[in-house]
DNA sequence: TGTACATCAGTGAACGCGCGTTCACTGATGTAC
DNA sequence: TGTACATCAGTGAACGCGCGTTCACTGATGTAC
């Protein structure tokens, strides 16, 4: 029997195969939508008849929860890599934009509209929060300049944050870091999913115009 | 021949039955989503055949469109009554979050993940844009206070704004109310779009309380 | 090294389904004289 | 008021399609002795 975790022909195959499934899925739903997304139609891209696909995944369900997983994935190596290399917030926030910018269908799968009655799997959302630490850090790392607690002048939400901090899961950030991690989120998916739906599309205005100035906006924030 | 603009018995039905194909698609796609529409199911639940759908619309997507068109009213129109009414920039900032809440995935349908290859005819974007007008209306209403060309301090993205406002459509707004109109609909949109697709979910966080702060940040803000 | 067996990727046929859409038609409603 | 005609809403049958999924099967790859 071969060692402990080396990987035999076999399993390396099926890993290759599994992810040119994937691959093409991606593909499928970088020019349709997710909705759009078909067992069938990618087993015919690959040169294989359709069943041969339930070798690798129990059903289309499986297929897009397993999208879903890889794009959260994704995006939190991204930004960990970035972070590990000694990106700041600022250029965490640049990352965030490219990854988005790269497949506009992969974040919207993971940020956009919500499919009615499909709930993540318990993995999924923990790759999820590795997301909002990893930003999070970010915004603790800034240093406490201008907070509620540094000036004495707390906001009501800050002030609201201090009793609801659950969700930061044992994060030592201070409530200002908090608020700034959630402005900086939504912010920023605030311009990023206009700017990839094409609501500017028609407006003679420069979407990295408008992110660089929330960008500055919030790294110079008063609070 | 009834006078013009009169309505024949006819006409009325027709609009009543329209009315009734589309308050029934509303009613699918709330709880399945867009992509679930179907026009035959449609047609089922009004204890009709299929087929007789198409005397009211030529087919799937003229359907989409015109859900399109009433989303956009609705909203264009609840703003307008709302900004009519007196209400000032923070009052339609709730106004909209009430109307998106009333049903995220008409929210979803305008302002959500985009269907790859879709474009809205000309009549809805002159709904849309009417929307904007109304909300930077109330930003231009806000007065100056704070902007860049009372205080001097012209930020750079102001600048950028003074030779990019085409898209304003002639409206005689300053750089500073272009730029706070911007910044209400990204960030106002950042968050409902968040809270709807249910990503404060798990959270113990009010999406509410972080509404109202961004809010409060946008009507303080020391542009 | 060779033989016997087990594993497993992939096929092709088949099932049932619901979809959008067309067509020729029936029957009720409205119009003209 | 009554008759002849036109309009038009809705039906039912039909077409072709692609979907997800199951099943019994073939044939290649890997394993054990």
């Amino acid at each position: 029997m071969a060692a402990m975790g080396a990987k035999t022909p076999r399993e390396r195959y099926r890993e290759q195969v599994r992810a040119e499934i994937t691959a093409r899925a991606w593909e499928q739903i970088a020019t349709a939508g997710a909705s759009a997304l078909s067992l069938n139609a990618i087993a015919k891209q690959m040169g294989m008849s359709g069943p041969a696909l339930y070798r690798y995944f129990a059903g289309r369900d499986e297929l897009i929860t397993e999208l879903v997983r890889e794009a959260y994935r994704s995006l939190a190596d991204t930004l960990r890599t970035a972070s590990a290399a000694g990106a700041d917030l600022a250029g965490l926030a640049h990352v965030l934009r490219d990854w988005a910018l790269a497949d506009p269908q992969r974040y919207f799968l993971v940020y956009g509209t919500p499919i009615p009655g499909y709930h993540a799997p318990a993995d999924i959302t923990a790759i999820s929060s590795e997301v909002m630490t990893t930003l999070l850090d970010a915004c603790a790392a800034l240093g406490g300049a201008g907070e509620p607690a540094a000036d004495g002048a707390a906001t009501p939400f800050g002030v609201y944050l201090e009793s609801h901090r659950d969700w930061a899961a044992g994060h030592p950030a201070t409530s200002g870091a908090l608020h700034r991690f959630l402005t900086v989120w939504t912010r920023l998916h605030g311009v990023l999913s206009l700017e990839l739906a094409g609501h500017f599309a028609g407006m003679d205005l420069d979407p990295a115009q408008l992110f660089a100035a929330e960008l500055d906006d919030l790294l110079a924030d008063r609070r």
